[in-house]
DNA sequence: GTGTACCGGTACTCGACCGTATCGGTACAC
DNA sequence: GTGTACCGATACGGTCGAGTACCGGTACAC
């Protein structure tokens, strides 16, 4: 429903719907991304974001027909590989990186991850949005990298760590929260890397 | 309101509350946990769980006077330590034991964490429930297995890694179901200690 | 047998939210 | 300037669950 394409006699669509700019499209994801944050799946109501963007429950309920289909459209929307493009000739290094990087989100992403861990049990688009948003790319990342290092030579090919790096990385970022009562935060992950991710592959 | 204390003349009070026998609030708590595994915490109701039970609303909230007091006190109950007891001598051995054993209970451990993850971000007392049933006792159980280790001389007392294994353990098996959509099974654990804890240990 | 305390059942109040409908206002198209 | 389409506001009916109140029945104490 966001954009119902064709049969529009020839104008386009896109033009027709005037007032919602894709900036105010973007308020609402932030909204009830944070939201979720906050108070968890079930607890978010379209209510409450419309209220907090001041905009109607109506329009709302004209753009997404149902609240999982707003929220899997405000993961989409907030799809962004948090540590892409990081190639520094060195798996090591890499790792380090990528640590730090994740390190930075961890808050947030983390509450998301969490909030939305169960709702997703019971929608299969809600699903499949949170890992395309969430999960995939990362591991995805991840997994060149490992790739580049084992091009290199820096790991054998098929040391079997290598199959338990991405695991390794998502779950420790994952249960810092309830292990130490706080988020894992750039410093504490790279130390990660160091001490015990870096000595499974055998590297440093 | 569990049991008010005191007071009552001279007569004890367990010999009062006639009814609920301790084999009855198992009930109670089995089925509240199996709900909240199912359909997450905020779509548990107590009227659900009292219609699963065949008792009556009044009957739960004369014993608990809220829904998280209840989940909380289910908890509490449940409380049980997975791999108490291991002690095979050998760290290593300890650790293969521990993963396996936890990849037993993985399912149901996780689904529940998972489900009450975000429940316990808004009432102190059920997080504590929570930590004190599912999470320290494992803690407490891997950080003495560890301890023995270094006590034999297995591991370098202050080796860096000693600090995540824990975290390690915890976050694989917490979110291998989203990485991999299914739950760690002992196998699977058995395998990441063999390729990753105990490499990032220096072992073996 | 009598009393008591608690059980299970039912009915209730109250609040929250869903999803819909209605309506006036307004930006933009032409 | 006129028309149109969508916005924001508000109101409404319906559902659902929390927690309370009441009530008849029954096990157990004495």
């Amino acid at each position: 429903m966001t954009s119902q394409a064709a049969e529009g006699p020839e104008t386009v669509v896109a033009s027709r719907r005037s007032k919602i700019t894709p900036e105010r499209e973007r308020e609402f994801f932030d909204a009830v991304l944070e939201q979720i944050r906050e108070c968890g799946y079930d607890s978010v109501t379209m209510e409450g974001v419309a209220a907090s963007t001041r905009c109607s429950k109506s329009t709302l309920y004209r753009q997404w027909k149902t609240k999982p289909q707003f929220v899997a459209a405000a993961l989409r929307a907030n799809r962004r590989v948090r540590f892409a493009g990081i190639d520094t000739g060195s798996l090591a290094e890499d790792l380090r990186q990528a640590a730090r990087a994740a390190g930075d989100w961890s808050g947030k992403d983390t509450r998301l991850l969490q909030a939305l861990g169960h709702a997703v049990t019971s929608d299969q688009e809600l699903a499949k949005a949170l890992r395309e948003a969430l999960v995939h790319p990362e591991i995805a990342a991840l997994e060149e990298m490992l790739a580049r290092g084992v091009a290199r030579g820096e790991v054998r090919a098929g040391h079997p760590a290598l199959e338990y790096i991405p695991a390794m990385m998502f779950g420790v970022l994952r249960v810092r929260p309830v292990l130490n009562g706080q988020y894992a935060d750039a410093d504490y992950l790279v130390r990660f890397v160091e001490s015990a991710v870096l000595p499974a592959l055998g590297l440093r």
